[in-house]
DNA sequence: CTGAAAGCGCTTACAG
DNA sequence: CTGAAAGCGCTTACAG
């Protein structure tokens, strides 16, 4: 490998015949400088193509733009559009941002805020379910407890509150709940569930509202009616697969989320069964492409946009008080074709 | 805001009753240390919650296992594909990864190439289609350039070849050529282009390898039959529904991207026109989601993550010629039931 | 306005 | 094996 060689400031200073301290002022705009020196320092700057080692920077006390924000998978469409929402107001305050995907790996995602720690980056997001896991809450917490106490801003989206830090909550028992009701209203007694891992919050909490609004109607959900499968595209058609295969009595599923609706819709096309004619399907989450699927998903739908739009805001708003902040999102149902009444 | 404090290696040092040196080697594992001192400064680390400060570890040399990676949209689904592949062969490598969105805005794009030059990244890579503008790329290269010189390794994909670095390229034009020759092949005769911006080299290359293949069928494609819109979902929409409403006389859309191509069915279920009975629609890369639409997408098939991982080990394995090196990638057309046969 | 100097927190030869 | 010291490349009081 080449030798790493660079152009420090002090090659520019000495290109400008001025004090190092003179080229960091002129370079950071900090002071007046006089106007030979400073166009000397620019034509140096320019010409050797100096760029500041930002190392150096932070190291003497420069303030550090770029924050860090942390998903299970960015290429996870539900996601992406938190994360747009996040890069929007970042922008709009001078930030550049970084993303990293985990997937779901626990070490993984520690590894990545240790090192945004190490980086002193100004703040941190976290988007997406965490795991009912005390030792991964754990060592998460050993990471992110000393950054905030070292001036780290951290938000989280999703997250479970164990975590105590400023917090995004889509309300996701009071949206399933509320989708559950409506598909009640349309006629359906009978439900299958496409859930992800139990372990996952999210998942735990649409089950849960899902099944308090059938128990408020005296229509029973049982755990037979709920297939646990991947949280994925492909975790929902193999679910709906295998669903059909033992012989499915629903009239409506419920996928906990749109992507894995979205399997389980062309699972059931390839099985030849038809949307909403034999089965209705609804999903969660309200992601761009379900309107583009034919039929278009029944969802319960949360402004994705808006929440990585707070969870950026929390992070950037100091908090005056000595507890964490929580802001409730909550979730409307919207009702598409993938959905039919029951004809009674 | 609280006091930035943070507990420094002297900090665990002092706890340790041992020099800095040797609290630097036990944590670093780089030397052989008397037992008990070792555990004494790990005690010591454990206790204080240390965390090494990254930039004073790069600046005293250590080196840094964060690549960056910019693209235009990481919610774009071709990106996210390509990114899984980058993030495989960085993870077997034991690099972390760092993901950062332009949204093709040019200043953008330099101020994240700067910014992971100032923090001395050890490679940068770059996914997605240039801008025929040369402005942009001279400030592109200004960055680059020295940063190469430095030490630094750059990849891109789909990048025009003027920026001189080691590439990975899709065969754009072989892919749209085959792609239209099968579609003669199914009988169309008259085709229409959804095309993004004409200054995306993407785009060019698409429809020029589409239209010569035309030409050479003696089937002629003029300007008025391309349509240029936004290269989003979106931009397929609506460049399907003027194409529509100004009377489309074509059998056949082309959509230059998958992404425009589902835009381009939806405007065309919304108008009542079926697909493909009224009308036959392709698209290009082969995002997953392709096969979940309804009908599945005709399309040329580019092994997305192949791309992104033989970025990342072009970035990886040294260059010992003097010159960039290009990789480059085949597309494959696949016929789906989006595109029909001409009833003659 | 400008410069010399100290200091940010590490790592790594260099002595012992 | 261990420690004192120099140095990485900046910024910012502190003097002038």
């Amino acid at each position: 490998m080449a030798e790493r060689t660079h152009v420090t400031l002090q090659d520019v200073a000495r290109a400008a015949a001025v004090s190092p301290a003179t080229a960091s002022r002129v370079l950071n705009g900090t002071a007046k400088v006089r106007d030979d020196l400073r166009e000397r320092v620019q034509d140096a700057a320019g010409r050797l193509a100096y760029a500041p080692n930002a190392h150096a920077q932070a190291l003497a006390g420069a303030s550090r733009p770029t924050v860090g924000v942390i998903c299970h998978d960015v290429s996870d469409p539900y996601f992406a559009v938190i994360a747009r929402g996040i890069m929007r107001v970042a922008g709009d305050n001078g930030l550049l941002v970084m993303l990293a995907s985990t997937f779901r790996d626990a070490d993984r995602e520690v590894a990545y805020v240790s090192m945004l720690r190490a980086q002193r980056a100004p703040a941190i997001l976290l988007i997406g379910s965490g795991f009912e896991d005390k030792t991964w809450e754990r060592s998460l917490a050993a990471e992110l407890g000393p950054y905030l106490r070292g001036g780290g801003r951290v938000a989280v989206v999703s997250r479970h509150r164990s975590l105590r830090v400023d917090s995004v909550l889509p309300e996701n028992r009071a949206g399933a709940a509320a989708l559950a009701n409506a598909l009640l209203e349309m006629g359906h007694r009978r439900f299958a569930v496409l859930a992800g891992p139990r372990a996952l919050t999210t998942v735990a909490d649409r089950i849960a509202g899902f099944r308090s609004a059938l128990a408020g109607a005296g229509v029973p959900l049982s755990e037979e009616d709920i297939v646990e499968c991947g949280f994925t595209r492909d975790g929902g058609y193999a679910g709906m697969s295998s669903l059909i295969d033992r012989g499915m009595r629903a009239t409506c599923v419920f996928a906990v989320t749109d992507v894995m609706a979205i399997g389980a819709l062309t699972a059931l096309r390839d099985k030849g069964l038809s949307v909403p004619g034999d089965v209705s399907v609804a999903g969660f989450d309200d992601i761009p492409i379900v309107r583009d699927l034919t039929p278009p998903l029944t969802t319960v739908a949360l402004p994705l946009e808006q929440l990585g739009e707070q969870a950026m805001e929390l992070a950037l708003r100091e908090n005056s008080g000595r507890r964490s902040r929580i802001v409730r999102v909550e979730g409307r149902v919207v009702i598409r074709e993938s959905t039919g009444r029951v004809r009674s």
